[in-house]
Order: structure tokens, then C-alpha cells, then sequence
RNA sequence: GCCACCUUAGCUCAGUUGGCUAGAGCACCGCUUUCGUAAAGCGGGGGUCUGGGGUUCGAAUCCCCAAGGUGGCUCCA
């Protein structure tokens, strides 16, 4: 990696920042209570505790002002090591019971076993998890910190920074203790690269999906449907269709076949399933008026097991590929909602291979070929990421020990076999029922957002006793392949909208084509409605502009709406029958721009639809 | 769900320390204009200032509650 040195010399900075912020916050309110301050993406943060107070981002100047002066200060930083309890007794003395409960953990564990805490910001002398007699404290001026470090020599030794937000968090994540105000700086080496983080927030902004989905007409929310519960305009509804037909072309290649199932169940196919005991919570349950218990789908797998599970299955029928774009149902938290990105109805483009395990590889890499055609054509890179379960954890999954190293070692070796080892590994991240195979897309601004999965299932089938009658007419338990290429389209199209800051190529385009008229006079009407007519009897979506508005406004609308394509038609075009259409300006364009007599023009755009090219260059 | 902040017309936003019938631009509707590649002109309609309670002679403005939103936390099959 090119920025690798960098990294090296960020990270330590960032540390340092926090420090510095801390020792600001301390001056301006002696009495503060000190978290964890460790390095985040882009900077840093730290959690304090301020008595009978809260913070809001107008104090964020006085605490930056403060900061400033502790860095013109340029306090070296000293490193100095203690014995455990002399730190506990320091911790006490200077009034910071969140440092004596973490360091009463070090004595007493040997680490701090909140996973959640970061412990390498924590004063461990390094190596060891097991015994701990000594940390290391950090001073500079009057301030001094338990923290392993390291740091950079002296607070002048800093890059540019600004606090970027306030949010309130729990002392180590968890709900009964302590609430805590955590406040994020971002920091980089220098004021130019800080600014280029600043603008680059600004062009997110600027794309924001929640933004662009009211500009350009794609989806809408009602207070009187609910949060978390979008509903689509035509346009959006166009761009999810389109989006879907493609997936299941590529699917239908590779042998799946569809199928459709109720949204609703009785509660005894997740109680066979296991979702009952893990997600009771988040089902949206229903009471018929016969007193019986229903939920909605929270997903498919199950639904579609009891199609596989119908009649008894040779070996010889198998893979079973089932695909099923449809809507599950989850009851999320009220805070988690946001924008598309987090919703109660979510649109799965699910796939579901039933197979032997003989065949869960060239099963798992048909899937994995499918998403690489899928988000090459959408323009998005893909990085893998293999998410394991967490073997402190088991009881949160279902299966044994060893089932689950066999399955993930199996993944592992399909991972290898095509990427070599350019994928990373996370442990924890598995579904309860199996690891995954998990794709994460990078964004234009350079943002990752997980998006398709494949995911090699042992769990399920077990509980739903899924068989097939092998060559020796036994039994045989067979594996279950779950693919979702989009994922959750709402979240897709959160991201891809971000991505494309809604600049649809030409297959994905609400309005492929805009009409604009010079006049309204009868003879450009006539013109005009005969060409609408020429372009849907070739699928082309398209809209004809009579408005009596000036052609500069009309041409300024369709822009606005991001229509790839946009002809003027008047008495030239009426006479000579060609035209020359204006074209979005992200799209390549070749070299001369042509004009074309109305037939081809059409022709061409749709075949730029029907060939699921892109031309814009995002 | 928790914490902080926000909510004025369909959209984007003005609205002094509480003080006249609450404003603008865009959008919408009507009329004029019939126009050549990013905004023609004039006129008009539209608001229980998110909802509910309170303080006050008087509330968009202050307080409380609720809903919705935003940023985080936690969670995410």
C-alpha cells in the first residue's frame, strides 16, 4: 500500500489528539471523568463523563480553542511505567473510576474482557494478555493518562484536526452503566488532507439517497405508513425492476428457477428453524381472531425449505436452485431507521441452493460468478471478507464445534482457491445458522458498505431434516447455499444511488429519453407524439415535454432529472426527420457528435439498454 | 430502545431580546408569450408555524409530553 507510511505516522498522531483533547477538556472542566479515547477511521474520539453537565457542539470551539493552546504549548510527551496497584491508587486519587474499573480488570483478568473495548489502548505493557503487573502512563504538561501508547515526542507534533460531532454512549457499550458523552475529531497530517475529508463529507452530502431519492422522484416515506417503511414512485420502481430483471437473467443462466411464497407463517416454522429462539424480538408477530400465532417473514430459507422438503428428492435432481425476489419483515429499533439504508421491509433478491455437500463449492463458485458479473456491470469494486463465528461465543449458533471449522475451512479453501489471499477474515460475523462468504463494495467516495453474501448452510437442514435418497437409496443430509447478489435492494440502492449520485447509465434510467418541443403548435405535437410512440414499441422509456415553458427551461428540467438523453425537436428536425440529441454530460461520448434519423437514434439507445452498458464515468 | 440536536407552504429556507392580518425563491394554477440547447413576463391559490398540554395580557419564539427526522451508541438472520 502506498499510503502505508502514512498509516505509520497517523496513527500515533491521531492518539496523540485525543490525548490533547482530554487535556482540554480537563482544564476547561477539572472535574471530568475519563473513558477510553482510542484512533478511529479519519481521527479519533474520546468518552468523558462531566458531571452535572452535557456538551453540546457549541462547546466544541471553546474545547478546539483550548486544544489549540496545549499544542502551541508543544508538551513533550512522557512515557513512565507503574505497578498495577500504584495505578489503581492513582486512579482513585485523581478521581477517574471508569481508569480504576479498567485497570482493577487488568489485575484481576488480565485483560479487559469487553470485547468491545479497544485494549490496546489501555496501558498493557505488550505481549501479554495473561499476567499483568505494570502500565504505562502517559504525561504531558499536567496531564497524565494510563495508555500503552504510542505517541508522538510533543504536542506540537501534530497534524490539523477538527471536532466533528458529539454523541451519547454507555461506559464499555453496555446499557446499565454509566451514560457518557463520546467526542469524535477528525485529524489528518496535514491542513490539506483535512480538507479534502471535509469535502469529501460535503460531496456526500450533496449525494446523499435520502436527497437525490426526493430530486429525482425515486421513493417517498409517509407519516402515516410509518418510519422505516418506503414507498416507491414509478421512476424508483423502474430502477428496482431493472435492477432485479438483471440478477435474475444471470440466475436463470445459471440454472435457478423461481418460486413465490406468503409472506406470513405460523410460528412453528421458525421454532423448527431456530429464528423463533434468537429473533423472537424482531418478528412482527400476528394473532389470528382464532387466537393463532403468525409472523411475518423475517426471511425466506425457511419458506423455501418446505418447497424442497415436499416429496422425497433423488441425489440425481440435485442442485435444487430456488431464486425469490421478495419482501422480508423486521421489527428494528426505532433509532436504527435511516433513509433506505436500514428499513422494517426489506427487499431481498434471495437465492437458495439445495445440494449435496459434494457440491456446495461449484454451487458456492456459479453464486460468487454471478455477483462479479453483477457489480462489474454496476461499476462497483468488490473486496471479499470471510465472516467466521466466534468460538468464545458458541452458544449463540447452532451446530457443533467441529461442524462449524469443517464448513468454514471449506469456505476458506474456495476463498483461496479464487482470490488467493486477498480477502480478510472476521470473526464473529457469521449468521447464526453458518459463516459467510460476504462481498463489501467500494463506493465512488471511496466508502465500503457490505453487499452481496454466499453462505453454505448445515444448520438448517438439520433442523428441517432435509434429505435426498443417495446412490444407496439411504438418506443423505444435503447443504443449503444462500446467495443474495443486492443484498437488501433498499440498501443497494442506498449505496449504488450514492455511487451514481443518480446518474443512472441508460439500462437503469427511469426516463431514457426527454422530448423536449420548441412550440406548441399542432405539426410538433403530431411529431412528437409519433415519436413517443416509435420508442415504446422498442421498450424505451420516455418522456415527451409539450409544457409551454422555453426550450432553456425544459432543457434545464431534464437535466435536473438526469435524463441520459434529450432531443429538441422543432421545424428543423421536422423537415430533415434527424435529430441530435443532447447527452447527459458524465456519459462518454464518441468522438464526433452525430445526428441520426429518429429510427436510429432509437435503435441505438435501445441497444445501449438491452446490452447493460455503461457509459458514464462515475 | 438510549443520548444529543432538529421540525415554519409540496421543496429549500427567512422570521430581532415573546408584540400587528407569518415572509421569500422554486414548484403548482391562470393569463400573456410560441420561443432553438441549464431558469420568459404578469397575476393567483396554498400555512392550526409537526401534534398535544402549559407559562404569559400576548407564543412560530419560553417550559413539559408525544410523533417524525438527523448524527452517534447498541443491534443487524
Amino acid at each position: 500500500m502506498a499510503d502505508n507510511q502514512q498509516q505509520i505516522d497517523l496513527h500515533p498522531m491521531r492518539h496523540s489528539m485525543a490525548h490533547i483533547m482530554a487535556t482540554a477538556i480537563t482544564r476547561l472542566w477539572p472535574e471530568v471523568r475519563l473513558g477510553v479515547g482510542p484512533v478511529v477511521d479519519n481521527g479519533f474520539y474520546y468518552d468523558v463523563d462531566i458531571k452535572g453537565g452535557q456538551l453540546s457542539d457549541a462547546d466544541f470551539e471553546k474545547i478546539e480553542a483550548e486544544m489549540r493552546k496545549v499544542i502551541a504549548d508543544n508538551q513533550e510527551f512522557v512515557r513512565f511505567t507503574k505497578p498495577i496497584d500504584e495505578a489503581i491508587i492513582w486512579a482513585q486519587q485523581a478521581g477517574q473510576p471508569y481508569k480504576e474499573e479498567l485497570l482493577n480488570d487488568l489485575k484481576r483478568a488480565g485483560t479487559t474482557s469487553a470485547k468491545d473495548l479497544d485494549v490496546a489502548e489501555l496501558g498493557l505493557a505488550a505481549g501479554d494478555d495473561a499476567q499483568v503487573d505494570e502500565v504505562s502512563f502517559y504525561q504531558n504538561g499536567d496531564f497524565t493518562d494510563l495508555c500503552r501508547g504510542p505517541h508522538v515526542a510533543a504536542t506540537g507534533n501534530v497534524g490539523a484536526f477538527k471536532l466533528m460531532r458529539v454523541s451519547g454512549v454507555y461506559w464499555r457499550g453496555k446499557e446499565d452503566n454509566p451514560q457518557m458523552q463520546r467526542i469524535y475529531g477528525a485529524a489528518f497530517a496535514t491542513e490539506k488532507e483535512l480538507r479534502q475529508y471535509l469535502n469529501m463529507l460535503e460531496e456526500a452530502k450533496k449525494r446523499d439517497h435520502r436527497k437525490l431519492g426526493q430530486e429525482l422522484d425515486l421513493f417517498v416515506f409517509s407519516p402515516l405508513v410509518g418510519p422505516g417503511l418506503p414507498l416507491w414512485t414509478p421512476r424508483g420502481t423502474t430502477l428496482r425492476k431493472e435492477l432485479d430483471r438483471f440478477v435474475q437473467e444471470l440466475r436463470d443462466e445459471a440454472g435457478f428457477q423461481e418460486v413465490t411464497i406468503p409472506h406470513i407463517t405460523k410460528k412453528d416454522l421458525y421454532e423448527k428453524s431456530g429464528h423463533w429462539a434468537k429473533f423472537k424480538d424482531e418478528l412482527f408477530k400476528i394473532t389470528t381472531r382464532e387466537g393463532h400465532e403468525y409472523a411475518m417473514k423475517p426471511m425466506n430459507c425457511p419458506h423455501h425449505t418446505q418447497i424442497y422438503d415436499s416429496r422425497p428428492r433423488s441425489y440425481r435432481e440435485l442442485p435444487i436452485r430456488y431464486r425469490d425476489t421478495t419482501m422480508v419483515y423486521r421489527d428494528e429499533q426505532s433509532g436504527e431507521l435511516g433513509g433506505l439504508s436500514r428499513v422494517l421491509c426489506i427487499t431481498q433478491d434471495d437465492a437458495h441452493v439445495f445440494c449435496r455437500l459434494s457440491q456446495a463449492k461449484s454451487e458456492a463458485l456459479r453464486l460468487w460468478d454471478i455477483i462479479e458479473r453483477f457489480y462489474s456491470a454496476v461499476g462497483i469494486p468488490l473486496k471479499l471478507r470471510l465472516s467466521l463465528h466466534d468460538p468464545s461465543n458458541q452458544s449463540a449458533y447452532i451446530g457443533t464445534e467441529e461442524k462449524w471449522e469443517e464448513v468454514e475451512n471449506a469456505l476458506r479453501a474456495i476463498a483461496k482457491e479464487r482470490v488467493g489471499d486477498d480477502f480478510i477474515e472476521a470473526v464473529g460475523d457469521a449468521a447464526f445458522y453458518g459463516p459467510k462468504l460476504d462481498f463489501l463494495g467500494r463506493d465512488a467516495l471511496g466508502r465500503e458498505h457490505q453487499v452481496a453474501t454466499v453462505q453454505i448452510d448445515f444448520g438448517q437442514p438439520e433442523g428441517f431434516d432435509l434429505t435426498c435418497t443417495n446412490e444407496e437409496g439411504a438418506d443423505e443430509r444435503i447443504v443449503m447455499v444462500h446467495c443474495a447478489v443486492m443484498g437488501s435492494l433498499e440498501r443497494f440502492l442506498s449505496v449504488y444511488i450514492e455511487h451514481s449520485a443518480g446518474k443512472f447509465p441508460v439500462w437503469l434510467a427511469p426516463e431514457q429519453v426527454r422530448v423536449i418541443t420548441v412550440n406548441q403548435e399542432e405539426n410538433t405535437t403530431l411529431f412528437a407524439d409519433d415519436l413517443y410512440k416509435k420508442a415504446r414499441l422498442l421498450g424505451l422509456r420516455i418522456v415527451v415535454d409539450n409544457d409551454n415553458e422555453s426550450v432553456g427551461k425544459k432543457i434545464r428540467n431534464a437535466e435536473l432529472m438526469k435524463v441520459p438523453y434529450t432531443l429538441v425537436i422543432g421545424q428543423k428536425e421536422i423537415e430533415s426527420g434527424e435529430v441530435t440529441p443532447r447527452i447527459r454530460k458524465d456519459m462518454e461520448v464518441s468522438a464526433e457528435q452525430q445526428s441520426y434519423t429518429i429510427e436510429e437514434f432509437l435503435k441505438t439507445v435501445a441497444n445501449e439498454a438491452k446490452s447493460r452498458v455503461s457509459r458514464t464515468s462515475l
